[in-house]
DNA sequence: CGGGACTTTGAGCAAATTCAACCATTGTGG
DNA sequence: CCACAATGGTTGAATTTGCTCAAAGTCCCG
């Protein structure tokens, strides 16, 4: 695994591309113990597994930019990702000593990187902390909950509309690029995300294409045509 | 739906059978505001959709005993439940204002009530209980993203073993009688809960019975023979 | 421009679903 | 107390969806 730490220092923090939308928004150049004298900015490349399940969990993460998958893999070779990490997104579970799930770059990532043993300082003395995470976790329960419909209840190509429709509303709340939506992960990343083979993930959105409800450009974005025969199969509630 | 409010009175909480279970433990008899004198108690029978998703937050829940689902139907009648509620479990997102799943009593349940707006007073003056709900949050959302693997990877015999080994666990760890494991959902709940049909779900467990790996015994119980066979079909890291 | 990784497409197959019938248990009314 | 309806569970046959295996195509990136 090959990482750049390069370096940490509080002033960093001022100029930090995702600071608005962390859990230190708000919380940065406040008197020690704080999170921006604990951090240390990281950059791994794409297609590295910079956490590994079942490892001791020695820090936890922020991610500055990029996009990470978080997955696990079972014994003979199936993997399940669980969600995918953006800018702004905490990856780290503070009650467990374990982590539970890899996290592997699917683009370059930069990372805020914080100790296990500092971030647990910085945590209890600060309320607004803990409770800016507890809201993450909500937000994380009722994401993976919803996922759970997904998976045991959906089509593939419900599936396949509903993630697609998922890029295309983060990437709309982010103020990005929102119709030809942006689709940084491989098609393995996707079928292992939706509960599906490559094949057929492939297949569907082929079909999706002929069906006039998306246009295929190239392998990392697609044109979302039809918005409502995407809803329809969206549908989930 | 059919309710009986026991009545509120925070002499009730002394003898509460789930207090050491449920996010009240050690916070009960403190100066007001506290969660003893906001509670109502309340029963209802197996069958009831005590709380409809989509409906506004009006209440919270903390189970005293019974069992009930977590579910959420989709338009045209396929069903998802995300977890089963037991003795001790919270139920309610106090960061929303609509419920986005359903909860069904499948035994009948006995139920803790807090109205949203009294829960919210006692949420403020109570940092413990803050933390407690952040603890438990978090704990669903382990529990929530192991369920996707089995939703996205595992095979139908895979699903039932894991299933049973839950409920295994659960009645361990409860102190309660766990090897002929008690089952008291129905085989359609069984199969929303792992994605599956209430089909496959009976055909499944009938061949872990020929195999000598479970024996049904009765609609509600299940003897577990073969924990090796059972351990290796969980597998899950 | 060539090599390698990723993606698409095709053919056959398998797991789980659908549809249908049957069985078991339970509760009710004659 | 028994007949019988109702509910829930099991079993079977046919079908479907998505998977496996195999080959061909495409897109990067050096």
């Amino acid at each position: 695994m090959r990482e750049a730490v390069v370096g940490s220092s509080p002033e960093r923090c001022a100029y930090c591309a995702a600071q608005r939308v962390s859990i230190c928004d708000g919380l940065v150049g406040r008197p020690a113990p704080c999170l921006s004298t604990i951090s240390a900015t990281t950059t791994v490349p794409a297609g590295t597994l910079f956490v590994e399940q079942g490892a001791k969990i020695e820090h936890f993460y922020s991610i500055i930019a990029g996009c990470a998958a978080v997955l696990r893999h079972l014994a003979d070779g199936r993997r399940q990702i669980s969600g995918f990490l953006f800018q702004g997104d905490f990856f780290g579970a503070p009650f467990d000593t374990e982590h539970a799930w890899s996290a592997e770059a699917i683009t370059d990532v930069t990372l805020c990187r914080f100790t296990r043993h500092d971030f647990k300082i910085v945590l209890d003395a600060t309320p607004q902390l803990e409770a800016r995470l507890y809201q993450r976790a909500s937000t994380d329960l009722a994401a993976a909950r919803d996922q759970l419909v997904l998976l045991g209840r959906k089509s593939a190509r419900e599936k396949l509309a509903s993630f697609l429709m998922l890029l295309h509303r983060h990437a709309e709340r982010g103020g990005r690029v929102a119709n030809p939506v942006h689709v940084p992960m491989s098609r393995l990343d996707i079928a292992d995300f939706l509960g599906l083979t490559i094949e057929t993930v492939s297949r569907t959105l082929t079909q999706l294409q002929r069906d006039r409800v998306i246009a295929l450009e190239g392998r990392a974005h697609v044109r979302l045509l039809d918005h409502a025969a995407l809803d329809q199969l969206v549908d989930a509630v």
